[in-house]
DNA sequence: TTATATTAATTGACGTATCAATTATTGAGC
DNA sequence: GCTCAATAATTGATACGTCAATTAATATAA
């Protein structure tokens, strides 16, 4: 076993930990979890949209996408309402309590972001955005 | 908001985007979980440790290593047993079936590995691992 | 038009991480 | 020696992801 391996090896530990340790440090910081504010953000680009469609651009698993906009409806952060030409889609929006509250978030994820990203140049910054997408691209393959 | 601040989001996204989608293929084609490998690779690599002493290597929490080794014990892949000296400390140790099959998740490990770093020039992996290392230590600092 | 297939949403079962509280054992100070 | 603090392990509650099964509505084909 090459010494190259060992460093692949941490590579994929690290994404792994990386992610571990950040999710609830974002929490903590911003005050919602990664996945909620990126269902909010979606809503946020758009005036409405079906949870099916809404789903497939945060592309996590359907069920989680209903929890999630149920508990958001009980916080009065998101509208939701059957399509009325096609009952089996539900439309979902922000409302305009959710409008309001996710600047807030962001300006926290903002500050967040840039802690996480400390020290990084613009030019290692497009690096690292090149070397994760391809590591998608291949892990898209397996 | 600017550019690079899009891009930025996007390297936390993928960061977390990375680790969602690559869990479940680890599994699938190592025959085991991230955690539950890196577990048994550090008692791989010593004859017999406190629980305690594997929950600061691996680094997540107590209640999680408690699960995973009660499980790994009914699997019969470790044993545990208490220090007669202190009988809080459980000790823990790798059988032998354990320690034959660590080997072959390794094998399947490294091949899942090296399909997620696909492309990457050496020099490339190089770099990779010195800005997650980075970021991971930024991510300690919040 | 009526049976069948498809689609969106939901619910259930499960795995695994976190934090907080509890239990059991040992150590320290009086 | 006895009380109180510290430590390791465990258990409970909660969160959130997956896949599989179910429900409800619509489209399609005989």
């Amino acid at each position: 076993m090459s010494n190259s391996f060992i460093a692949d090896e941490t590579i994929l530990y690290q994404l792994y930990d990386i992610y571990r340790r950040t999710a609830p440090k974002f929490e903590s910081c911003t005050g919602i979890s990664q996945t909620r504010l990126k269902l909010l953000h979606e809503l946020y680009e758009v005036e409405e949209i079906s949870q099916r469609e809404l789903q497939k651009r945060v592309n996590i698993d359907h069920a989680a996408v209903t929890r999630h906009l149920k508990q958001l409806e009980e916080k009065r952060m998101v509208i939701r309402r059957k399509n009325p030409e096609d009952q089996r889609f539900t439309y979902v929006q922000l409302s305009d309590e959710g409008r309001l509250r996710i600047i807030q978030y962001r300006e926290e994820k903002q500050k967040f972001i840039s802690d996480v990203l400390n020290g990084f140049k613009e030019e290692e910054r497009v690096q690292l955005l090149d070397m994760l997408t391809r590591i998608q691209n291949n892990i898209e393959k397996i």
